[in-house]
DNA sequence: TTTATACTAAACCGATTAGTTTAGTTCCGT
DNA sequence: ACGGAACTAAACTAATCGGTTTAGTATAAA
């Protein structure tokens, strides 16, 4: 009845439940707030099940927050999910600014893992490394990559205006 | 032999020690994380001690949030402590913007502070409030005048550009 | 000397924590 | 029909938590 998984009954729709429900609790509560009890209950699955799936309360949150890293780069730099190279760079620079800014006001579960992932950097420091590291390294290359192929533009470093751009934009 | 405190043996010394105390422990684990009986460890003082200084652990983290956040912009922002509206623009802009970057690199302490308000603005959001629209105003402000009191730079938005100054800062 | 204030160390409270264990159930392929 | 894997609810452990209380000490003004 569930139907569409490899393995038996739900042994993969298990961890995919535990860690939706450990997003919804890590995030708004954030890390040594969050309890296991509450992340068994919010997945809607035994607390001995939870300790199946992940080694201990380390393991869950480093399993998360990469899970959610992923699927936000994917999201939103998922092919064709930025405007063509070949469009007028005003329009270009419109879209690719609105997008961004949309997700970053508007989205409140991508506030929370912002907050979430500075707060705990103390901690968990290589998470917020590769957090920064791939994710900036991927909207600036982006951005760069269109400077460059819009030489009538007239822009002498690419790299050093995507990163005034992306500044200004994170910090509004 | 304590010197120059107005009322008896210490009792302000205390408050303060708790505070430094405090500090210590909330910068480096964070609200939740963070033990009352290890921050009255820390202030070298007695927990009954910590807890007729302060109402609850709230309280005291409050009272450590905006004695900080109070001291951090004291410090940056005392009179002469920026460069004179007088200098030329490049050495003006040079110094600003040095002097910005060597807190935010060097400066662990501010680091850390940087990282428990946003971490915490989740469940404390008038801090984060407060220090957003107190710090955040005074840096702008300072910079757009400047930017105002030099009409030979033609720029025709002070704010703005100096929102992306400071954007392409805070984002470094 | 008395009295009030600030403090201390330590015990205590009820609640909660991470993590384990136990005993039993459901469902699968064989 | 059988064995094994995944799961459950619930009890359990040892530790820690925020906060209070208790009993007693040091100091300084009266």
């Amino acid at each position: 009845m569930k139907s569409m998984n490899s393995s038996q009954s739900g042994t993969v729709d298990k961890a995919e439940a535990i860690l939706n429900g450990a997003m919804q609790e890590f995030l708004q509560r954030g890390y040594a707030a969050t309890s296991m009890d509450k992340v068994a209950k919010a997945a809607g699955v035994s607390k001995a099940t939870v300790y199946s799936h992940f080694q201990d309360k380390e393991g869950l949150f480093v399993a998360l927050v990469k899970r959610l890293a992923q699927q936000r780069f994917t999201e939103v730099l998922g092919e064709g999910n930025f405007p063509s190279h070949e469009i007028e760079p005003r329009i270009f620079l419109k879209q690719f600014l609105t997008r961004g800014l949309e997700k970053a006001l508007q989205d409140k579960e991508y506030h929370d893992f912002i907050r979430l992932i500075i707060g705990e950097s103390g901690r968990f420091p290589e998470l917020a490394q590769t957090f920064i590291t791939y994710g900036g390294k991927l909207v600036v290359g982006v951005m760069t990559q269109y400077l460059k192929s819009h030489p009538e533009l007239n822009i002498k470093d690419p790299e050093a205006t995507a990163r005034i751009v992306m500044g200004a934009m994170v910090h509004y």
